[in-house]
DNA sequence: ACCTTAAATGTAAGCGCTTTCATATGCAAT
DNA sequence: ATTGCATATGAAAGCGCTTACATTTAAGGT
């Protein structure tokens, strides 16, 4: 593979010039410039990135950690990140926490110790003073669905409450007023902030919260057919679910399949997040639409704005859910 | 960030000897050792991977070109290859190539660029010549879903001809024999493979394949839609349906119901893969099971034996297909 | 023609490691 | 003590770039 060092060599210039050509920041006259130019193309020259990292100190790239590389909720904030990134020429190294404290940790660790120049973390065992601590170091961190406030320049956060509201108010708007609800592990902040949507909507409706209707999944589909279970085997009276994401809603509308209920009539179903999936289900999944893909986009704008220098990217970070009202929720029939 | 040589400098020896405990295939006395040892851990000393790739001509990275960021199929893929080269200290570089003869050009440059040691390819537009050409290069080439002869030690495939095979011969073992088939392009050498097990099986059961029961679709939702439309426009008799993938399955399932099909005592339906959402669609969708997540880490395997001399493991190169009975399709009722 | 300046280009010192080769050290055998 | 040899360590070159600084060249003003 040819270097730099021929290239100079067959165009008649020093090292720095062909450096200057490539780099484009400093002034070369057009003629050396195309010399330069035409030697590169004659070798096939393609610069060593990892020379050029170590020399300026900037590796391009950016470091992803995601709980799971399946799931579509990541896959689809990824893709958010990596197009985005990508067509600034920077490359992402992705790795996986798997929603286990040291895990993350040691995922942290890894893409900071591999000198990405900024890294993305989705999050969701690690402590918030963990990543405060981690903010002081030399790797800009920027949080995905996670509201630090000490950090909150580098969070891109979607408002879970409002998510929450919205669910359960559609469900309310639809007349129903027995409204059964399976939560995300609490100790998960967007769970948690749904839930307490969840509720000021009840409050908002004069409906006081019951906690025998509350149920807390594990946001896998096995979670909301343990919680329909659970609700059905107490006995207790209901004619709508809300679930805190669509896995969860998902199982609870195999469960209630499987148990003889007609959906949407019988029991009304709301999910969370609108998963691709959630358009495949039937009936449709009544969802809360999570625009995680664009929030990666938003993400990766703004590590190129903070680290590289883009000037001119207009950054939101503060992103809203909203309705996506399909078949799975029906109006009450009295 | 301390460098090497102020642990040298701390521990009272040469950089060389600092070097040689980081890399453990020199020995050094357990005295010093324990010397360099503390002075790393006094100082929370982290090697530089970039300067050691550039000294080692070693990335320690590998690149992982897939379709699309999103969709279950390649998301399990990229667990696979993630979860066995993590394991190895090895990170990955993920790029897409959006099933673009161009863009899976590019995708695959910007890999090399990057000095990947290796590159795992799931490409679907480029040529094989292309690739061909490509493995003569200094970075080995590893393919994923694709049988390319002159590279053969270099593919993880899969028998897609077995698996149209079972899909269309479990169809018939129900008794159908009035069967549709909606492929994926034909350019791609899976969904080609997939149609000829298609014929192959109705062929051993003396059916003859008809074209005006064949529809090429896109492999997306609304090819399965569209083809399922299409041959009902046509008012074409048959009572089971093949599509080469889940997700045309979905589409095809989507509009049979929406069109008043009773599934599956209308219409037997099989797709091919096992998506995850596959379990999710109402009814359950037979398929056939794709273990590309098992694929991806014999991927990562193949690369840990042939590039990082990591002796001892066994290879697999040729994956086998299986049935997922589900109930999207049953016994033809006469 | 000569001097002043700005623009273009070259020189060389790093970036933080690995690795070859040379040297020093220790120890057993003479 | 002396030699020989294996083992442990050090010195220094080099990986392919970037960039501060030095030098050359060209252009403009008198």
């Amino acid at each position: 593979m040819a270097t730099i060092y021929q290239v100079s060599e067959l165009a008649g210039v020093s090292l720095a010039t062909v450096s200057r050509v490539m780099n484009k920041n400093t002034r070369v006259s057009d003629k050396t410039k195309q010399k330069v130019l035409d030697a590169m193309e004659q070798l096939g020259y393609k610069p060593n990135s990892i020379a050029q990292s170590l020399a300026s100190n900037c590796t391009n790239s950016v470091g992803i950690l995601v709980s799971e590389l399946h799931g579509p909720f990541f896959a689809q904030m990824m893709a958010g990140i990596e197009s985005e990134l990508r067509a600034a020429g920077k490359h992402v190294i992705i790795t996986t926490g798997h929603s286990e404290e040291d895990k993350e940790q040691e995922g942290i660790e890894f893409l900071i110790s591999r000198r990405c120049d900024a890294i993305i973390l989705h999050v969701e065992a690690v402590s918030d003073d963990y990543l405060i601590k981690l903010s002081k170091g030399s790797t800009p961190v920027y949080l995905m669905s996670r509201y630090v406030e000490q950090l909150k320049d580098n969070c891109i956060s979607l408002d879970n409450q409002l998510g929450g509201y919205l669910a359960t108010k559609s469900i309310l708007n639809q007349g129903h007023t027995q409204i059964a609800y399976i939560a995300g592990p609490q100790f998960k902040a967007d769970a948690f902030n749904r839930l307490e949507g969840h509720k000021q909507a009840l409050t908002e409706a004069d409906i006081k919260f019951d906690p025998a209707l509350y149920y807390i999944g594990d946001f896998n589909e096995t979670g909301g057919s343990k919680g329909l279970k659970h609700f059905i085997d107490e006995k207790l009276s209901f004619t709508a679910l809300v679930c805190a994401n669509d896995e969860m809603a998902s199982g609870a509308m195999k469960y209630a399949r499987e148990h003889g209920y007609n959906l949407p009539n019988d029991l009304s179903i709301v999910g969370f997040d609108n998963v691709i999936f959630a358009n495949y289900l039937y009936p449709t999944l009544t969802t809360i639409d999570n625009p995680i893909g664009k929030m990666g986009e938003m993400a990766a704008k703004l590590v190129l704005k903070d680290v590289y220098q883009n000037k001119n990217l207009v950054i939101n970070r503060f992103f809203e859910p909203t309705l996506m009202q399909r078949d799975s929720s029906a109006p009450l029939i009295k």
